[in-house]
RNA sequence: GCCCCCAUCGUCUAACGGUUAGGACACCACUCUUUCAAGGUGGUAACGGGAGUUCGAUUCUCCCUGGGGGUACCA
């Protein structure tokens, strides 16, 4: 598995900037949707200010890492649409290099030697940045105790680590979780020791559930990888994660197109205030991203999860599947709907109904047996080249007015009939999807 | 306990001393319609509390309250 191939910049507007932001997620299992922003920002930032991000694995605890883990990593990361400069760094490939540090920084005076761990001396003043987010924050030395850079196995701890790697991979902006800014008088520490000039710190505020609580399992789908799972597209997550904790200003609220969110991003414009992740509006933002696909975009999206649902598309002419996705595109909210819905218009099987169905058939079965009966017969007089919207709907209208009832009461049971359900496009858009020869089968067996 | 961060509708947010406190999701009506999770129109709903500063505070300062994070030879 080649984990450290570089990903070629799609977007580099050159590298003049000098700013460098970096990534460095440790590989879990998931890139969890915390991790996903706090990505995004640094990428956004890195790519608005034609800087460099780079990716950094800390992959230290062995026990929990694995290429796999690394792997999920990547992939969530590039599913987002999120490129990285340079070759991925493996933290635990540099484990030489922070002891050689802190052997430094030892000899130095400023760590010392106890009981086989090497500690970092807190100097006693105040500790004070310009945080890129929250403005000033301060610490004072002596709040913080004097802490563990080298474990007595000789194994480096993670705020040596992070600082060492900052400052050999020459990041100039670090952008993490609000969950480090107790990490950074400790850090700050480090570079002081080191004689080397700061970064910029800018923490992000975390996400929480809706129950205001820290974003866990407990919620449900925390992964970007779950999201892409129940139907998500990329363009709708990066979208939501976006505006999670980060305001262009005014009432933007879609966007459509990577670059136009790449120039419209500032680090002004980033929250202070902890959000909480909505799923409701993730799903009316991918609506809104859904309809903004062509057909022919959806296609390969859609195409694989009608696979997976034991669903062969190759089997069916491809001009009936992007019918079927038209219509249905609109009123959907996820892939798996579009992809439901498309089977639903396409297969040949039997349709089951689903209880509100159920409900309205029951409540006047005979009406419903004859408007699908007489529907059958009169729909099989219309000639295959006729076989078109309008054409259709003047027929069933035409039924309608020759039984001397309302049109509705024709179109109901028909859609019912065709799909099993009681919401669907108009029922002559429906019926044109479906096709001749499956719609008079549906008709029959609901019927029948 | 100690240290740090945060605080506008239920949720995401706009506002950068003077607004009827705006938008979006959700919700509720109404409307369109053959149905609807679609479209359209409208509505309910917020500045946590108390002191200051100021002619004037949602906005600036302090206190309180509430929430969050950190206090490891975890990351």
């Amino acid at each position: 598995m080649p984990m450290s191939e570089s990903n070629v910049p799609l977007s580099r507007q050159g590298e003049g900037s000098g700013v460098r932001l970096r990534f460095a997620p440790s590989p879990t299992g998931y890139l969890h949707v915390g991790g996903a922003r706090t990505a995004l920002f640094n990428w956004l930032y890195a790519r608005r200010v034609g800087g460099a991000f780079l990716l950094r694995i800390e992959d230290t605890d062995k026990a929990r890492s694995s290429d796999e883990h690394t792997q999920v990593i990547l992939d969530g990361l590039t599913w987002l649409g999120l490129d990285w400069d340079e070759d991925v760094v493996f933290q635990g490939a540099r484990v030489e290099r922070h002891r050689d540090v802190a052997d430094q920084l030892l000899a130095a005076g400023h760590a010392y030697a106890e009981e086989g761990a090497v500690r970092l001396r807190m100097p006693q003043g105040e500790i004070a940045w310009d945080d890129t987010v929250h403005g000033p924050i301060s610490f004072q030395g002596v709040d913080v105790k004097d802490w563990i850079i080298l474990r007595s196995d000789r194994t480096p701890t993670y705020n040596f680590s992070v600082v060492v790697d900052d400052i050999d991979m020459k990041v100039t902006q670090v952008m993490r979780g609000d969950d480090h800014i107790s990490n950074t008088p400790k850090q700050i520490a480090v570079y002081r020791a080191l004689g080397v000039p700061l970064p910029a710190f800018g923490h992000v505020p975390m996400i929480h559930g809706m129950d205001g609580k820290k974003l866990s399992k407990r919620h449900g789908a925390t992964a970007v990888g779950d999201y892409q799972q129940l139907g998500i597209l990329p363009a709708a997550m990066r979208n939501f994660l976006a505006l999670l904790g980060w305001s262009p200003g005014g009432d933007r609220e879609l966007f459509y197109d990577i670059k136009e969110m790449t120039e419209a991003f500032t680090l002004e414009g980033i929250q202070r205030k902890a959000a909480i992740f909505d799923t409701k509006k993730l799903e009316w933002m991918n609506g809104q991203h859904l309809t903004q696909l062509a057909p022919a975009e959806l296609l390969p999206i859609i195409t694989p999860i009608l696979t997976s649902q034991g669903f062969d598309p190759a089997a069916y002419d491809g001009e009936r599947i992007l019918r079927a996705i038209q219509v249905v595109r609109e009123r959907s909210r996820t892939t798996l709907e579009v992809a439901r819905q498309v089977a639903v218009r396409l297969g040949s099987g039997a349709i089951e109904n689903d209880p509100k169905a159920a409900e309205a058939i029951a409540k006047d079965p005979a009406a419903f047996k004859t408007a699908t009966e007489s529907a059958a017969r009169r729909l099989a007089g219309v000639p295959e080249d006729k076989w078109e919207p309008t054409q259709l709907e003047a027929e069933l209208r035409a039924l309608a007015e020759s039984f001397g009832i309302p049109a509705g009461k024709v179109f109901q049971p028909i859609r019912i009939a065709l799909t099993g359900g009681t919401v669907s496009e108009p029922v002559h858009d429906l019926i044109w999807a479906v096709g001749k020869t499956e719609t008079l089968s549906r008709l029959k067996a609901a019927t029948g």
